[in-house]
DNA sequence: AGGCTAGACAATGTCGGACATTGTTGCAAG
DNA sequence: CTTGCAACAATGTCCGACATTGTCTAGCCT
């Protein structure tokens, strides 16, 4: 071992993560979701690098879905930004079964989600449910599209149950549906036999009742499974 | 509406997803796992791409954790490729409950696995589950280091679904219990009084008893996950 | 005055080249 | 056979330029 004086603790420049100088800004700006981020050329200003180097971990958060790019536009965070972050990435090989595989892992995720929030969700969580099911009553009676309400409603329960990481899972189950086909769930009737079941699901969560509420949602997701399944195979076929 | 002839069909060049065209040429080449990606500037020339746009689509992959890269050395694969792969990347943010946290999402995916290991295991796969557990003990008996013998049998279990999905999640879930802690689940005592009970769960499995089953199974969670949690405590306050 | 269009502007996408830094490898000396 | 060094290779970073496209504003026409 030949004796290199390595400098411990000099560091004043990390090459090794631009991205955690990137989220460092970002949260010395306090910068949220929705907001746009400076420009690339003001970025590498900033911070004093070059604009490859930004734009190539501006590319690393794309890819993990902190922001989105608009050529023209600019560029906007859609997701939480911190430098206390954990990135976990999960590859899957497309199979003809994905799609079943997908919904079986979402089913004990969901029905969980409903199991907590029944269980530990306060006052005010539980009048969002009801208000998020009230509200998908009204658009699903008057014939309009309840899709956007429908995932207000389940996502008012995720939130329900103080466990931002059960939202976060499902969600990621979804983009890959989302990136299996383009769009298999923006079929209008998919599901829609069981949005009257919703309000008998935001009243037992509401009640209190684990057991009523854990059973109508494994109903409501076994219905949802199969016509998707069914869906799917109509796809392969055609 | 000025008529502009789009190429409908036409797209010699898709700007829109690099990464795609590097899998394709991954895919054509027959890279695997632990293969070295050609250099940066062969892929370049071989895409005829620019080097800048090159380095971008593997930072993209880097950070999906499908390569690592090594300044002066290569870059590896370490995920399967294929154009027919999906990468989905999930950021957790870091917090004081991120344990009990993922300890509650990994619940009903272990416990889910069972149920349908139960109910779907051919012959073959309760076979193996046996065979693990058999192993498992003899380890445990022996007082030697049962972990690695506790992973396999889980794995059988995981296995045994059919769904290979279970496994990467709940593998995923592990992989952030180790960038949280170093290695928090390395405490050799760690859930060692769930041991036994892991006999019975084996019995019932094989036995198709899928409520059995699926009790012991949470029973054994329990116990994991609150010896886990008190581990994480002892952790903050030392 | 109001709506619409065209042009300037801004921001991202891509390109090409250059140099720096570091792992790798092969050769030669001990 | 081992060790040390030098040449090479590959990634990391930087710079400057142009292309493409969304955004905004000013001016024109109705």
């Amino acid at each position: 071992m030949d004796v290199q004086p390595v400098p411990p603790a000099k560091e004043p420049r990390r090459p090794r993560d631009v991205a955690q100088l990137l989220a460092a800004l970002v949260e010395d700006k306090k910068l949220g979701i929705g907001d746009r981020l400076p420009p690339e050329v003001e970025l590498a200003r900033r911070l004093g690098i070059s604009r490859s180097t930004v734009r190539e971990a501006l590319r690393q958060w794309e890819s993990l879905g902190i922001i989105t790019r608009n050529k023209g536009g600019g560029t906007r965070i859609v997701a939480e930004v911190s430098t206390r972050s954990l990135h976990l990435p999960l590859t899957v090989q497309i199979e003809a079964d994905s799609l079943s595989r997908m919904l079986a892992v979402r089913r004990p995720l969901e029905i969980e989600a409903v199991r907590i929030a029944t269980r530990v969700a306060d006052e005010a969580a539980r009048r969002r449910i009801m208000l998020r099911m009230l509200e998908l009553m009204e658009v699903y009676d008057a014939g309009e599209d309840w899709r956007p309400a429908d995932r207000l409603f389940h996502a008012a329960i995720h939130d329900a149950t103080g466990n931002p990481l059960f939202a976060k899972v499902i969600h990621q189950i979804h983009r890959a549906f989302h990136d299996l086909y383009d769009a298999p769930f923006d079929q209008p009737q998919l599901g829609a036999s069981t949005i009257p079941a919703h309000r008998d699901l935001a009243e037992a969560i509401v009640a209190g009742d684990e057991g009523k509420a854990v059973a109508i949602m494994s109903a409501i997701m076994s219905d949802v499974d199969e016509a998707a399944i069914q869906i799917a195979r109509g796809l392969h076929a055609g």
